[in-house]
DNA sequence: ATTAATCATATTAAATTAGTAAGATATATT
DNA sequence: AATATATCTTACTAATTTAATATGATTAAT
């Protein structure tokens, strides 16, 4: 069970996006730097989350990306179906053979596990925004300045 | 977020054998031919499962695979282990210097996301045995005959 | 001896991943 | 008007993984 690149570059980016871009768009060079990202594959992740309307974009010089919707309307559901493709771990069963050994089988695989599993996912990744991603990051924050003034 | 048919086709022909090997080994052969699976792609997963200790082989003819426990003790997160390698959609983090923007953004998407998402999805995968898939199977094959029935 | 199995290893075509690269287009600033 | 700074778009690519296929060796029941 893996998360690519795409879906956890994604997640920091949108991150990094979420707590710089308060009032002004945040570019891509400058999330690329600060999280130590390719700025290329960026811009492909950022054209996914553009096209599902999760960032705006301002062109030109000055320009940059901002979200779409505050922080905390924006789930790890959304993000994740966008970069990493819908959650989806059973098959799509064609061709329902009633009765046949193979295709009951399948049906009781998905029934008994991988239909519960994503059903479960998809709950957790829905509870999640990136707003709960950046109070995070503010309580590390905190913490890491309180280790430099001891 | 994938599952491959590395880990669909080994719960698949493992549900299989354990409905099928209650007194003896059960052939690949067998498995593959009623779940329509390829045999010799089967032979490998068989061996990765053999080798942590899932399935025990008798060897010879009339030989096969048999559970090395009942059915009930073979969770799903042991099976997608072996067949899907540890569940880790958190990174791992080397290098950590300090304050570093980046780091402290991984951390947080760490502790906020990613380690929980895990830990339910072990905790999900830990609570599904095999026999859960038996039973439901079960469950199916009555529903058809019944359909054959009316 | 034959047959039916596992076991082990090598090969392969196709897809995916994780980028790199290059240029076109848009806009703020000077 | 020119320049610099952006997004936007598309094409390319090396490496890895996937999902097999293939072949032969070994083992054991009949």
């Amino acid at each position: 069970m893996y998360i690519t690149t795409k879906g956890r570059y994604g997640v920091q980016a949108l991150t990094d996006l979420a707590m710089y871009s308060r009032d002004k768009p945040v570019s891509i060079t400058k999330i690329a730097r600060r999280q130590k990202l390719s700025a290329n594959y960026l811009e492909q992740l950022f054209a996914l989350l553009k096209k599902s309307d999760l960032v705006k974009s301002i062109r030109g010089a000055g320009g940059g990306y901002v979200l779409s919707r505050s922080a905390d309307e924006i789930s790890m559901l959304e993000v994740l179906r966008v970069l990493e493709g819908e959650i989806e771990l059973s098959e799509a069963l064609h061709r329902p053979e009633v009765s046949d050994v193979a295709f009951n089988t399948m049906i009781s695989c998905n029934q008994a596990l991988w239909l519960p599993l994503e059903k479960s996912l998809r709950e957790l990744l829905g509870q999640v925004t990136l707003q709960d991603l950046c109070d995070e990051l503010n309580r590390q924050n905190t913490i890491s300045s309180d280790y430099y003034y001891i």
